[in-house]
DNA sequence: TCTAATTATAGTAATTATTATTATTATTTG
DNA sequence: CAAATAATAATAATAATTACTATAATTAGA
């Protein structure tokens, strides 16, 4: 690609993935960062959000249920997505329980595992407390 | 929904998931299934798979990249997909291990995690060895 | 076995999430 | 400040999937 100039639409989705620990959506994005550029299009969002991604500074969370989620936090962590609301948590393992579960894939398996995507599913700690 | 019809085409499309170990995606289960049934339609194919995987007859594997998979071991295990082919490879874990990756998690969140989904990449055993 | 009731199908249109195109606008560099 | 170039908004296109509808297949009962 060319050289990358500075835009104000994506300064404001990153400085948003920055202080948001929502997980947002594209769509979800592309409503907030609207109010403040409403002609901003769905188009830039995810084309923002993709530069950002491929340049470390924000993380692109596939899920198996629906769209990709953004989160600013940019080292690794897992997430938790809650069958009752549906909001997205993180989760910290250490990279030493990382690394153990791909030596462990790779122990069962005869080809080469390097990494692995994993997303939990469960209860986020307010939809727990009120059961 | 009423009760369920026996259909030739379903019971094809079963029987190619049972026999194969390809873990193909809905178009190429279409493709194949049209060898015998040429006007069958991707929408027949679209339903009769979720049916399937609603009864529990075929397993859906939603991946990260691209469309879903399906496969015909409803037992749970995980699958490694190739970085190098793209092929899909199945992964056992005992089911001592899937409950210790659940644990491990739960000990480090505040809500409650009660399953998790995973895929491995790396490389299958076939491109490993032309390294 | 014939027929009525009902589900499944093929064909098609619609939806959702996302990427590509293009003329115009904003940013940068000299 | 002006030329060069990247970014934008608006729109069209794509891919994966689901919904709709008239016709065909399956099933249950006489």
């Amino acid at each position: 690609m060319a050289i990358l100039k500075y835009s104000r639409q994506r300064a404001s989705i990153k400085e948003y993935l920055l202080e948001t620990h929502e997980h947002p959506t594209a769509d979800t994005v592309y409503l907030h960062v609207k109010k403040e550029f409403p002609n901003i299009s769905l188009g830039t969002v995810y084309r923002n959000l993709n530069l950002l991604a491929d340049m470390g500074d924000v993380q692109k969370i596939p899920t198996p249920y629906g769209g990709d989620r953004f989160d600013g936090r940019t080292d690794f962590h897992y997430h938790v997505i809650c069958n009752c609301c549906g909001n997205v948590s993180d989760l910290e393992l250490s990279p030493e329980h990382i690394a153990e579960i791909n030596q462990l894939a790779n122990r069962h398996f005869n080809g080469q595992v390097n990494s692995h995507f994993m997303i939990f599913s469960g209860l986020c700690p307010h939809c727990l407390e009120r059961k």
